[in-house]
DNA sequence: ACCTTTCGTTGGAACGTTCCAACAACTATG
DNA sequence: CATAGTTGTTGGAACGTTCCAACGAAAGGT
């Protein structure tokens, strides 16, 4: 009863037990009688109670917490991987605390000291620009799981991430399937994800037997980078354009309207990750979507798991993305003349 | 040198010094002796010592730590507000615990109580759905400023928002500017920023002796709102509309071009925030653009004055917002023929 | 040579929990 | 009727820090 927050001595004298009772009761323990319960719920309830969360975590030597690192959170795509992370972690009893370094990987490096520093007991990397040799240390440290980024592969971190390739290829078959000839991708510049999409527009293209059509301009992963790109691209007079994400397509759009074309009657474009912008109605965009919340809730029930048997061998997890067809995408017009 | 982590105590034998000194040497005091400071910090570096955050929180009594619960994570106006905090957090040397309810006041309200289990020192609410009273009593526990509702006031709690009624007159008057007067206005729905918002267009309107051409068509504050919205404004055909937000604005512009108009054209948009993808450059939509970040910085501050003196009075910080003309409005096409 | 101040350092108490071994009061077992 | 569980409860130790009163040594003032 004293003036500054009750603790659970406080609602022990009040409901006359042992505070050791009360903890149990708090923890809900099978073995606390029914009517010691009663008497400490209501004990609690009346002095306004709350846990101590940091008391907690020094005595019991576990935090219920983990961590997650988001590249940035500006970039929807995130926020969707996010909510699947969130959900499963609350089903979990686990508490998320969530950082962001803002694509510096100096802020990266320190905001996971500070989460290492609440003892979090498992973290969650949605995308990072951490060197490999940083990243070995730390899942050396606590249990770690990576999602978007495949390319790095160390013996004690799992990563779960959408296949890249393939995605790419469903994009460049549907153009094809469409009448689609000249096909022409913009990339994402030098990063991990970005090379594996070029990959598997080079595959489809040569499964297609396109090789020699095939034409790759070195872009961006944003609006404005996709639109210097496409102004390059257009000059190679392409009848479709496979673009390395959804921001930089939408920037490829505006840069084929300004030169006076018509999208997608004179030029489809077809984006990637499935961003919800993507679906307003003023955009429209046609994409190659990844199960985004799914990525979450798999690397959470995974991490989860490593927490719960921390001797489990590391997984690599794949999901596969999927075509989402909507107003940036049609036949060619003319496609006999356009077949050359 | 167990085989856990090292703490303060292993790290105080193998430098030779008490635990207490290295404790004092941590924390940068300026009372550890040059030769021991050295000592320890070589100790610390060689055994890999991290600080244990909860024992500190338990220890000192305080967490160094604050709270921010954000209303969705998928809309970017919050994460750049998010930016603004978290610099300035960072700058004060507090650790920054976000979370978010996605708009459920429920997880609000178990995520606000989590957050205080872990000992924050403050919170910041960056729009919220709590109800009056729980605010109150949340406001009653912890320092707290709420971020871009200024609707609800407290003694205990600040407010940091934009003058929404002024804002809405910006976009008025511009268009008045431009020669319109067949403006029409979307609101946002039934929520306190939005009826502002529409305060602020009737008053400019009113002040442009325009009163009896005003028309609020109800709305949303979403692209499908903002689309059904316009779909039913367009029959009062109007030469301009004035959108609660960007993200109704852009589905306000799909139901124009769906119509078989043009923007600006045929008619001007302008949206309320500022979004940055409001400024892609297929989307380039004339704006009311808040200063995000710094309503962010502005909480943030305001809070850490709160945390070192308490008993300061609660203020309410309103800033002022500012018109973004970019692409989606123009003149009204023979101003004659429509002046009416 | 003495007292006083300053400087650097120390052990121990606290912080609010969880965990554990121990125990009293019953209940069942042979 | 003694023994063995079972059920509910308890005090105390631990967790890893910070804080505080106290202290020895060196330095300064008279």
């Amino acid at each position: 009863m004293s003036v500054s927050k009750p603790s659970i001595h406080d609602v022990a004298t009040l409901a006359n037990v042992s505070k050791s009772l009360v903890s149990l009761a708090l923890m809900g323990s099978p073995k606390v009688g029914e009517e010691s319960r009663a008497k400490i719920l209501v004990a609690a309830e009346t002095l306004g109670y709350r846990k101590n969360a940091a008391a907690r975590t020094l005595a019991a030597k576990r935090s219920k917490t983990i961590g997650v690192l988001v590249l940035d959170l500006h970039n929807p795509v995130f926020a969707e991987i996010l909510d699947g992370v969130q959900i499963e972690m609350r089903k979990n009893g686990f508490t998320t605390m969530l950082v962001s370094g803002g694509e510096d990987p100096v802020f990266e490096q320190s905001d996971i000291e500070t989460l290492l520093q609440f003892q979090i007991e498992g973290l969650i990397l949605i995308s990072h620009r951490l060197a490999p040799e940083r990243l070995a240390a730390i899942a050396a440290e606590v249990p770690t799981v990576v999602v978007t980024r495949s390319d790095i592969q160390l013996p004690a971190m799992d990563t779960v991430s959408n296949d890249d390739v393939a995605g790419t290829g469903l994009a460049v078959d549907f153009l094809v399937t469409l009448g689609h000839s000249k096909i022409v991708c913009l990339s994402g510049g030098e990063n991990p994800p970005s090379n594996s999409r070029v990959q598997g527009y080079l595959q489809a293209m040569e499964r297609n037997n396109l090789s020699e059509s095939a034409r790759v301009v070195p872009g961006g992963l944003s609006d404005a980078t996709g639109y210097a790109a496409a102004t390059k691209a257009l000059k190679l007079s392409p009848t479709a354009l496979v673009v390395a994400n959804d921001f930089a397509a939408m920037g490829a759009i505006a840069a084929i309207q300004e030169a006076g074309l018509r999208v997608p009657e004179d030029i489809s474009v077809i984006g990637y990750d499935g961003i919800s912008i993507g679906g307003l109605k003023n955009v429209n965009l046609t994409t190659v979507s990844q199960p985004l919340a799914e990525l979450g809730t798999l690397a959470a029930t995974r991490l989860v798991e490593r927490i719960n048997n921390p001797k489990e061998p590391a997984k690599q997890i794949t999901v596969s993305a999927q075509l989402l067809v909507r107003g940036t995408t049609k036949e060619p017009t003319g496609a006999t003349e356009l077949a050359n």
